[in-house]
DNA sequence: AGTAATTTGTGCGTATGTATG
DNA sequence: CCATACATACGCACAAATTAC
């Protein structure tokens, strides 16, 4: 019957914003009934009579919601619960970056840096994870990635496909979601500092560096191919400050 | 002055919703102005005015922003520029954590995974940045520990304080925000799954084996004794999935 | 196919609480 | 203590999107 609380609290207490206190209650009512992604929430006017709100602070507190992910809203159709993805992240770094960025891309360089601890620290343990086919996989998505440098065409979904094929093996969610995300955030703020053709070959082979590492089953050449990888963008960046 | 687009946009375009448009030009707003953190926004009414929308557009949008810290609301005061933290990705993995969690706890180990690979890579980088007065400090936090675990006290602050001191001479600010951020869901998380006194005792010996390794400057000691600092925790987890 | 019902989106007015001076 | 400016909350009416009949 979709009661959330059965506590008034109307006039007597005020600790803090309304739609705080409707934010905590939606998320309390969706781990009391152990809801699940996708699974559906009350509609809005029944929200207000169970937590005793009005539509607007109602309304309020479920876009606070829908902004981390934890529920989503479908117009004409409803409310659910969200997948919590990271989209929140890459929202505020890539703001971030955006605002500190233009000239200083430190923002930018801080990044790379996550990037390149997690991959050398991850892509070691995944090595002995790895099966034919994932190795195969990574090899055709370095052969699409010549391929097109070699066009002068550019490689982004290729390149995310590729650090992401890099990750799974691990079967940790978090790790790949974290990859996505950080991808996804130089993949926006970087564009500012433009990628040269013949920068692409480069990158091409040295994405080639990683898979030879891979299999080679050689964790220290692994580590040194995803530094070696990194190089290009940390010298943009390093040319950028400069200037 | 607080113009923010004279395009009128008014009945003749519906790319989205009213608040997503909103908050994309609030967004661009603070970045054109390059506003800084603490900065002033115009009040809700000018922004009603500057874009063309009423204030439930509005609204909803600051709080939208405000809920990645892109934006902050001081009551009857402003709104501000906010301070971009990571608040949103620990809100997200948090609530991830509690909802999956309980019995099972995977979000749980998937965090633990993350943040030993960012440990051990970037301590061993920090090793040779590290100065006495780091090295001092870091010693001084592990005796605290040892003093409280030996009145069967927990250490939560402190530990706390301890990883953040070990990622501190990078000078990389996002490093410190993540680590915080996962230092917070943990801490959340985890005492679904109750710490002994004892084991107490051998965190505080964990945390003092990775200061003697930072002092002896041997980087592959540094890596197993991050390692074995999160022994227990996995340990814990492990017990939990089986029960 | 189309109409009605349901649900979220938007706009507006007003009253209240809160911080600043 | 008062006055001003601001955010907060509430309620209603209507628009737009989706679903179901």
């Amino acid at each position: 019957m979709t009661t959330i609380d059965a506590t008034p609290l109307r006039g007597t207490e005020r600790p803090g914003p309304r739609r705080q206190e409707v934010a905590t209650r939606i998320k309390e009512y969706i781990l009391r009934n152990r809801l699940k992604p996708g699974n559906p929430l009350p509609t809005e006017v029944e929200l207000c009579e169970a937590v005793g709100a009005s539509r607007s602070s109602v309304r309020e507190a479920v876009k606070i919601l829908s902004a981390l992910d934890i529920v989503e809203v479908r117009h004409g159709h409803g409310t659910f619960v969200g997948r919590m993805s990271l989209n929140a992240l890459v929202e505020s770094l890539t703001f971030r970056g955006l605002l500190s960025g233009e000239e200083d891309h430190h923002v930018l360089g801080q990044v790379v840096d996550v990037r390149q601890t997690l991959e050398q620290g991850l892509a070691a343990e995944a090595i002995g994870l790895l099966d034919d086919a994932h190795r195969a996989d990574l090899s055709a998505l370095v052969d699409e990635m010549e391929r097109l440098a070699a066009q002068g065409r550019d490689f982004l979904e290729v390149d995310r496909a590729f650090h992401l094929k890099l990750m799974e093996p691990l079967g940790n969610d978090l790790i790949l979601q974290l990859t996505e995300a950080f991808w996804q955030v130089q993949a926006i703020v970087a564009p500012t500092l433009r990628t040269e053709p013949e920068d692409r070959v480069i990158t091409a082979q040295r994405h080639r560096a990683i898979v030879d590492a891979v299999a080679a089953g050689d964790p220290a050449r692994l580590r040194t191919a995803i530094a070696e990888h990194y190089a290009p963008i940390r010298a943009s960046i390093a040319r950028a400050v400069r200037s």
